[in-house]
DNA sequence: CGTTGCTACGGGAGCGCTCACGTCGTGCCG
DNA sequence: CGGCACGACGTGAGCGCTCCCGTAGCAACG
């Protein structure tokens, strides 16, 4: 064990003070019926003992743990290039410290991890589950709902059967989508094409849709699929170059493809803006700005984002089942021009 | 409260297998001394409850926690920037979840936080700490040294006074430095400068000496500070261009300062390696691989430390204060050849 | 001045678990 | 065949806390 000495308990505490424990227990919880001079006597004596509560002991009879999982599962690296999951952490991080709540963090990747958080989520360890990027055919979704924990979603989920009322925070991918792709319209683009993200998640299908919103049935040469990496946008953006040459404005799903479209343009001797205007998708900021030229993209505020799911989830545990449930929230995304588009 | 029913406690299980809570546990725990008819019919019980301990109740008597606290002290954006937090992340969640560990994250950001995250770690929630990124006049070792918890540190801390046995996991800084300026020296490059990172943090201040170890006292002006960021990496190449028109090699202090600086040299008019070759450390795949030229480097295996981090923090744990503290460990760094230099 | 109604505080129970110990049964020895 | 040792299982206590309820004190009322 590492327990330097064993740390003082309310008993200690309430017996320096010359109180009970349960007048103690009144204090260290907001003091709420308790007069000013016992508060004042109970909290020196725990300043001068260093008591901190034993949350497990807490936890045991109160069934709270004042701790929200954030279950990330994504398979592939794109945590670790995509600037997205850290900002959203740093929202959530800053509002659940803001309510004295604790952030466990669930890695997963693959099946049996899967199998892994289910459990740990059913274990009644956490008060409630934040959970990101679901795929289609995510099986975790059924697992969580079978935990019967408050969940929160990040970005719509995308799986049709049940749970349709799921809580979840997104932007409005559709909307952004169609400004983005109005915007090369004004400018003056015919040849408007669009670099797909993976399509068994929302944001990409969404963000598609907002393109056919706008381009109705164009070409569908002018459409390529492909995976939200940098790498991933370089290769669609050749295919796409070398399948309709006349393109003369692409929308990308997001920065990070815009990024590899960006480079292959330049590779190829396309002047951007001039020859083909260029738009990206999530103003993640050290990417966008550091562009040459610089990206004109669709933004989201994705540490507001974060700073909402733990919002949402915090509100329903401290609610309880008979506060009315929230509901989702879609929040809008500014276009935001720069020297690409 | 959310709890949808209160789930089945050991009492229940043993009652249900007709054994007592103890034999419940045994088996729970790994079922030692428990006669297998016995062993399979409390499994059994334990299936058909749906019986999943209360880490709490356990967490009371036993005094372990199985959780594992995360520090990122980073003000900062540099987390959302540079995939090496998430690749130490990805590390420490592996190793943690093989030994049924959670990870709790805790981010922070300013004077207060630091107290907020004293106090969480002196509070006993969790068994040990994961601290990361420790500038030099950083207040957070000594607040953790205070709260007397099992702590390994990301990267060798970098103050002076006491715990001068802190355990740490880093990579051979220096070392590598010094292999990364060979390299240049040895493709003929006589005016090599380095863009060094914070100086306050060991790992930049590391690479600076082992710049020194090989070129000795070059002209000063070859050395210029900067942040591991891209924008300091353009900033401060531009700087050296103006200072020494001359210089034929950089070796930058990390891959996002080189990209930078090969953003710089391409606007410049120099070719990589031709006229400049560059350097860069680290490794990070995606960005290495992306530039133009790609990146020639330090290969530090980030993830590994992470794991390894783990490693120590939980060998220490389940040793006890008998077991003999673990030392810390310097990885080695290999140069990855690619076609930048 | 007795009664009521309140609020401030104390006492007891119990959350679900583990661990030390007590008890029982079995096998082995002399 | 009696004794003992050892391993398998049960029992009780208690981890540190919160919550329910009981009691004491006090003000206000008839």
């Amino acid at each position: 064990m590492s327990e330097a000495v064993s740390r003082p308990t309310l008993e200690a505490v309430a017996a320096r003070a010359g109180v009970s424990r349960a007048t103690v227990s009144r204090v260290v919880n907001g003091g709420d019926g308790v007069r000013e001079p016992l508060v004042e006597r109970v909290r020196q004596a725990v300043a001068e003992l260093g008591y901190v509560p034993n949350q497990a002991a807490r936890s045991l009879v109160t069934r709270r743990h004042d701790a929200v999982a954030v279950v990330i599962a994504e398979p592939e690296t794109r945590i670790f290039t995509d600037p997205f999951f850290a900002l959203q952490l740093r929202g959530i991080s800053k509002e659940l410290t803001a309510h004295d709540n604790q952030l466990v963090l669930l890695l997963t990747e693959g099946r049996d991890d899967h199998a892994r958080v289910a459990r740990y989520l059913a274990g009644g360890h956490v008060d409630g589950a934040l959970v990101f990027s679901l795929h289609l055919d995510d099986p975790l979704p059924g697992l969580i709902e079978g935990a019967k924990i408050p969940t929160v979603f990040g970005g719509r989920p995308g799986w049709s059967d049940g749970s349709k009322d799921a809580v979840y925070v997104d932007c409005d991918n559709r909307g952004g989508a169609r400004d983005a792709v109005r915007h090369l319209a004004g400018l003056g683009r015919t040849r408007i094409a669009h670099i797909t993200g993976p399509l068994d998640q929302t944001s990409a299908a969404d963000r598609l849709d907002g393109y056919r919103d706008v381009m109705g049935e164009a070409d569908p040469r002018l459409i390529v699929a492909s995976d939200f990496t940098p790498t991933g946008g370089e290769r669609a953006m050749a295919e796409l170059l070398d399948r309709c040459p006349d393109v003369d404005g692409v929308f990308a799903a997001n920065d990070l493809t815009a990024l590899g479209a960006l480079r292959v343009l330049r590779e190829r001797g396309r002047r951007v803006p001039e020859d083909v205007a260029v738009i990206g998708f999530d103003d993640v900021l050290p990417v966008t700005e550091q562009t040459a030229p610089s990206l004109t993209t669709v933004r989201q505020d994705i540490e507001e984002m974060g700073r909402l799911m733990a919002r949402l989830l915090l509100r329903t545990l401290t609610g309880g089942v008979s506060a009315p449930a929230p509901s989702s929230v879609v929040l809008p995304t500014t276009l935001v021009r720069r020297a690409s588009a």
